[in-house]
DNA sequence: TTATTGTTTGACTAAATTATCAAACATTCT
DNA sequence: AGAATGTTTGATAATTTAGTCAAACAATAA
């Protein structure tokens, strides 16, 4: 009678939530660190603090608990490319879309993860994805890579292939997410301090990909 | 008596080789697509062409036939840091770098397969071979980053984080090898003539990294 | 309270995967 | 040829993993 509504509260830290949100949270993780067939039951279990049978309850079979959290992780994967804001100048759009892109890996790195599992593991279930996608909404890449073109035609940067670019700043940006004990082991600012570590990437990767190594006087000499 | 030496002929395309040998590689492969728990006996059998029992008598376990190919992964993954030549301008340094870097992931891909897959399963193995590397020889990476800081100091580049720059270098060289069917699905060239398309690669990304997109006159204002 | 419904648990079965082994086979040496 | 050694095979055992099920439990509604 006295406290009417201590509902959903999403307590402190990281915790609670129903069984069914915590097993499929649990599958994410397990799933992106070791594959389809890698990945046990067992670990998704223990990992969401349930019983092994509880997840045949919820999701008759591995199979089907795979293809939900695979649906997720491939519309995270496909948001990455969501880039805000558009037309101006290209150094802006390129700004804005290596922040974002690494916002959301870092905040969906399971997502990266799965995507790269999927692709070395050679499965099918990513390119029927994708496929699809590409066949509704058309290529993810299609609006960075014109920003890219007409930065080109209109002289703001040098004639360069989109899609290779695309690839370099995307590269850039997912592949230290994929292997970060050892990128922790090579840098001392990812081990200690590794949002910051984010933060100096993304600064870094604007400015290498946009301006270049070489220096005034070399670039001119 | 006639022909005295059919001995070690290595026949035609990619078949033969004694028994060891063909499961070994056998194993590379498919560990490095699937992972330590992901991988199949049966499917490094099927792919060496010969019985499961065969495994078992070359190499006792799965986790032994593990470790061994981890052992050349490993030495695989490490020998692609042998940067060639020195001294000189960084632009020649970097250029050599990028393609002795690419050469070596086409020629090994499962080494940069398995060093990814190792990262996001979370195991130790390779974060132990790589501090026992560290300490016995030195971070793979100290090489370059010495010619980076060199070419700081004479100003033949702007000040940069010699760490990011060659995380963003190492991306740029890896990380489409581990992510080729999506690769292929976005990029007409990489599906149609893979090596033009990696021969392109090298081309790419020491432009884009060396001189950056900017055209000199946006680079002026 | 007592049905009713949905959830959790432990014991169990079924299937897949790894590992062993003795017999068959091949190769080399004497 | 015959012995000795190393290799391959098929059958089978052992272990791990996935999936089932009925009973216990909890929450809700009549």
């Amino acid at each position: 009678m006295t406290n009417q509504l201590p509902d959903t509260h999403s307590p402190a830290g990281a915790e609670a939530a129903d069984t069914e949100t915590r097993i499929f949270d649990a599958a994410l993780r397990v799933f992106a660190r070791k594959g389809r067939d890698g990945a046990r039951l067992q670990e998704i279990a223990d990992e969401a603090g349930i019983h092994r049978p509880l997840l045949h309850y919820y999701f008759r079979t591995k199979q089907q608990l795979y293809e939900a959290v695979a649906e997720r992780m491939f519309s995270q994967f496909l948001a990455s490319f969501d880039t805000p804001a558009e037309g101006g100048r290209l150094s802006d759009t390129l700004r804005a879309f290596i922040d974002h892109y690494i916002d959301s890996v870092h905040e969906h790195p399971h997502a990266a993860m799965w995507m790269v599992a999927e692709n070395m593991a050679g499965n099918t279930i990513l390119g029927e994805m994708l496929s699809r996608a590409v066949a509704t909404e058309g290529s993810p890449q299609r609006s960075m890579i014109e920003a890219v073109e007409r930065a080109i035609d209109s002289g703001e940067i040098r004639p360069v292939d989109p899609r290779q670019l695309l690839l370099t700043v995307v590269s850039a940006c997912v592949f230290f997410f994929v292997t970060l004990p050892t990128v922790r082991m090579m840098n001392p600012l990812a081990a200690e301090d590794f949002d910051a570590f984010v933060e100096a990437r993304k600064k870094h990767v604007f400015e290498v990909v946009y301006c270049g190594l070489a220096s005034r006087e070399v670039a001119d000499a």
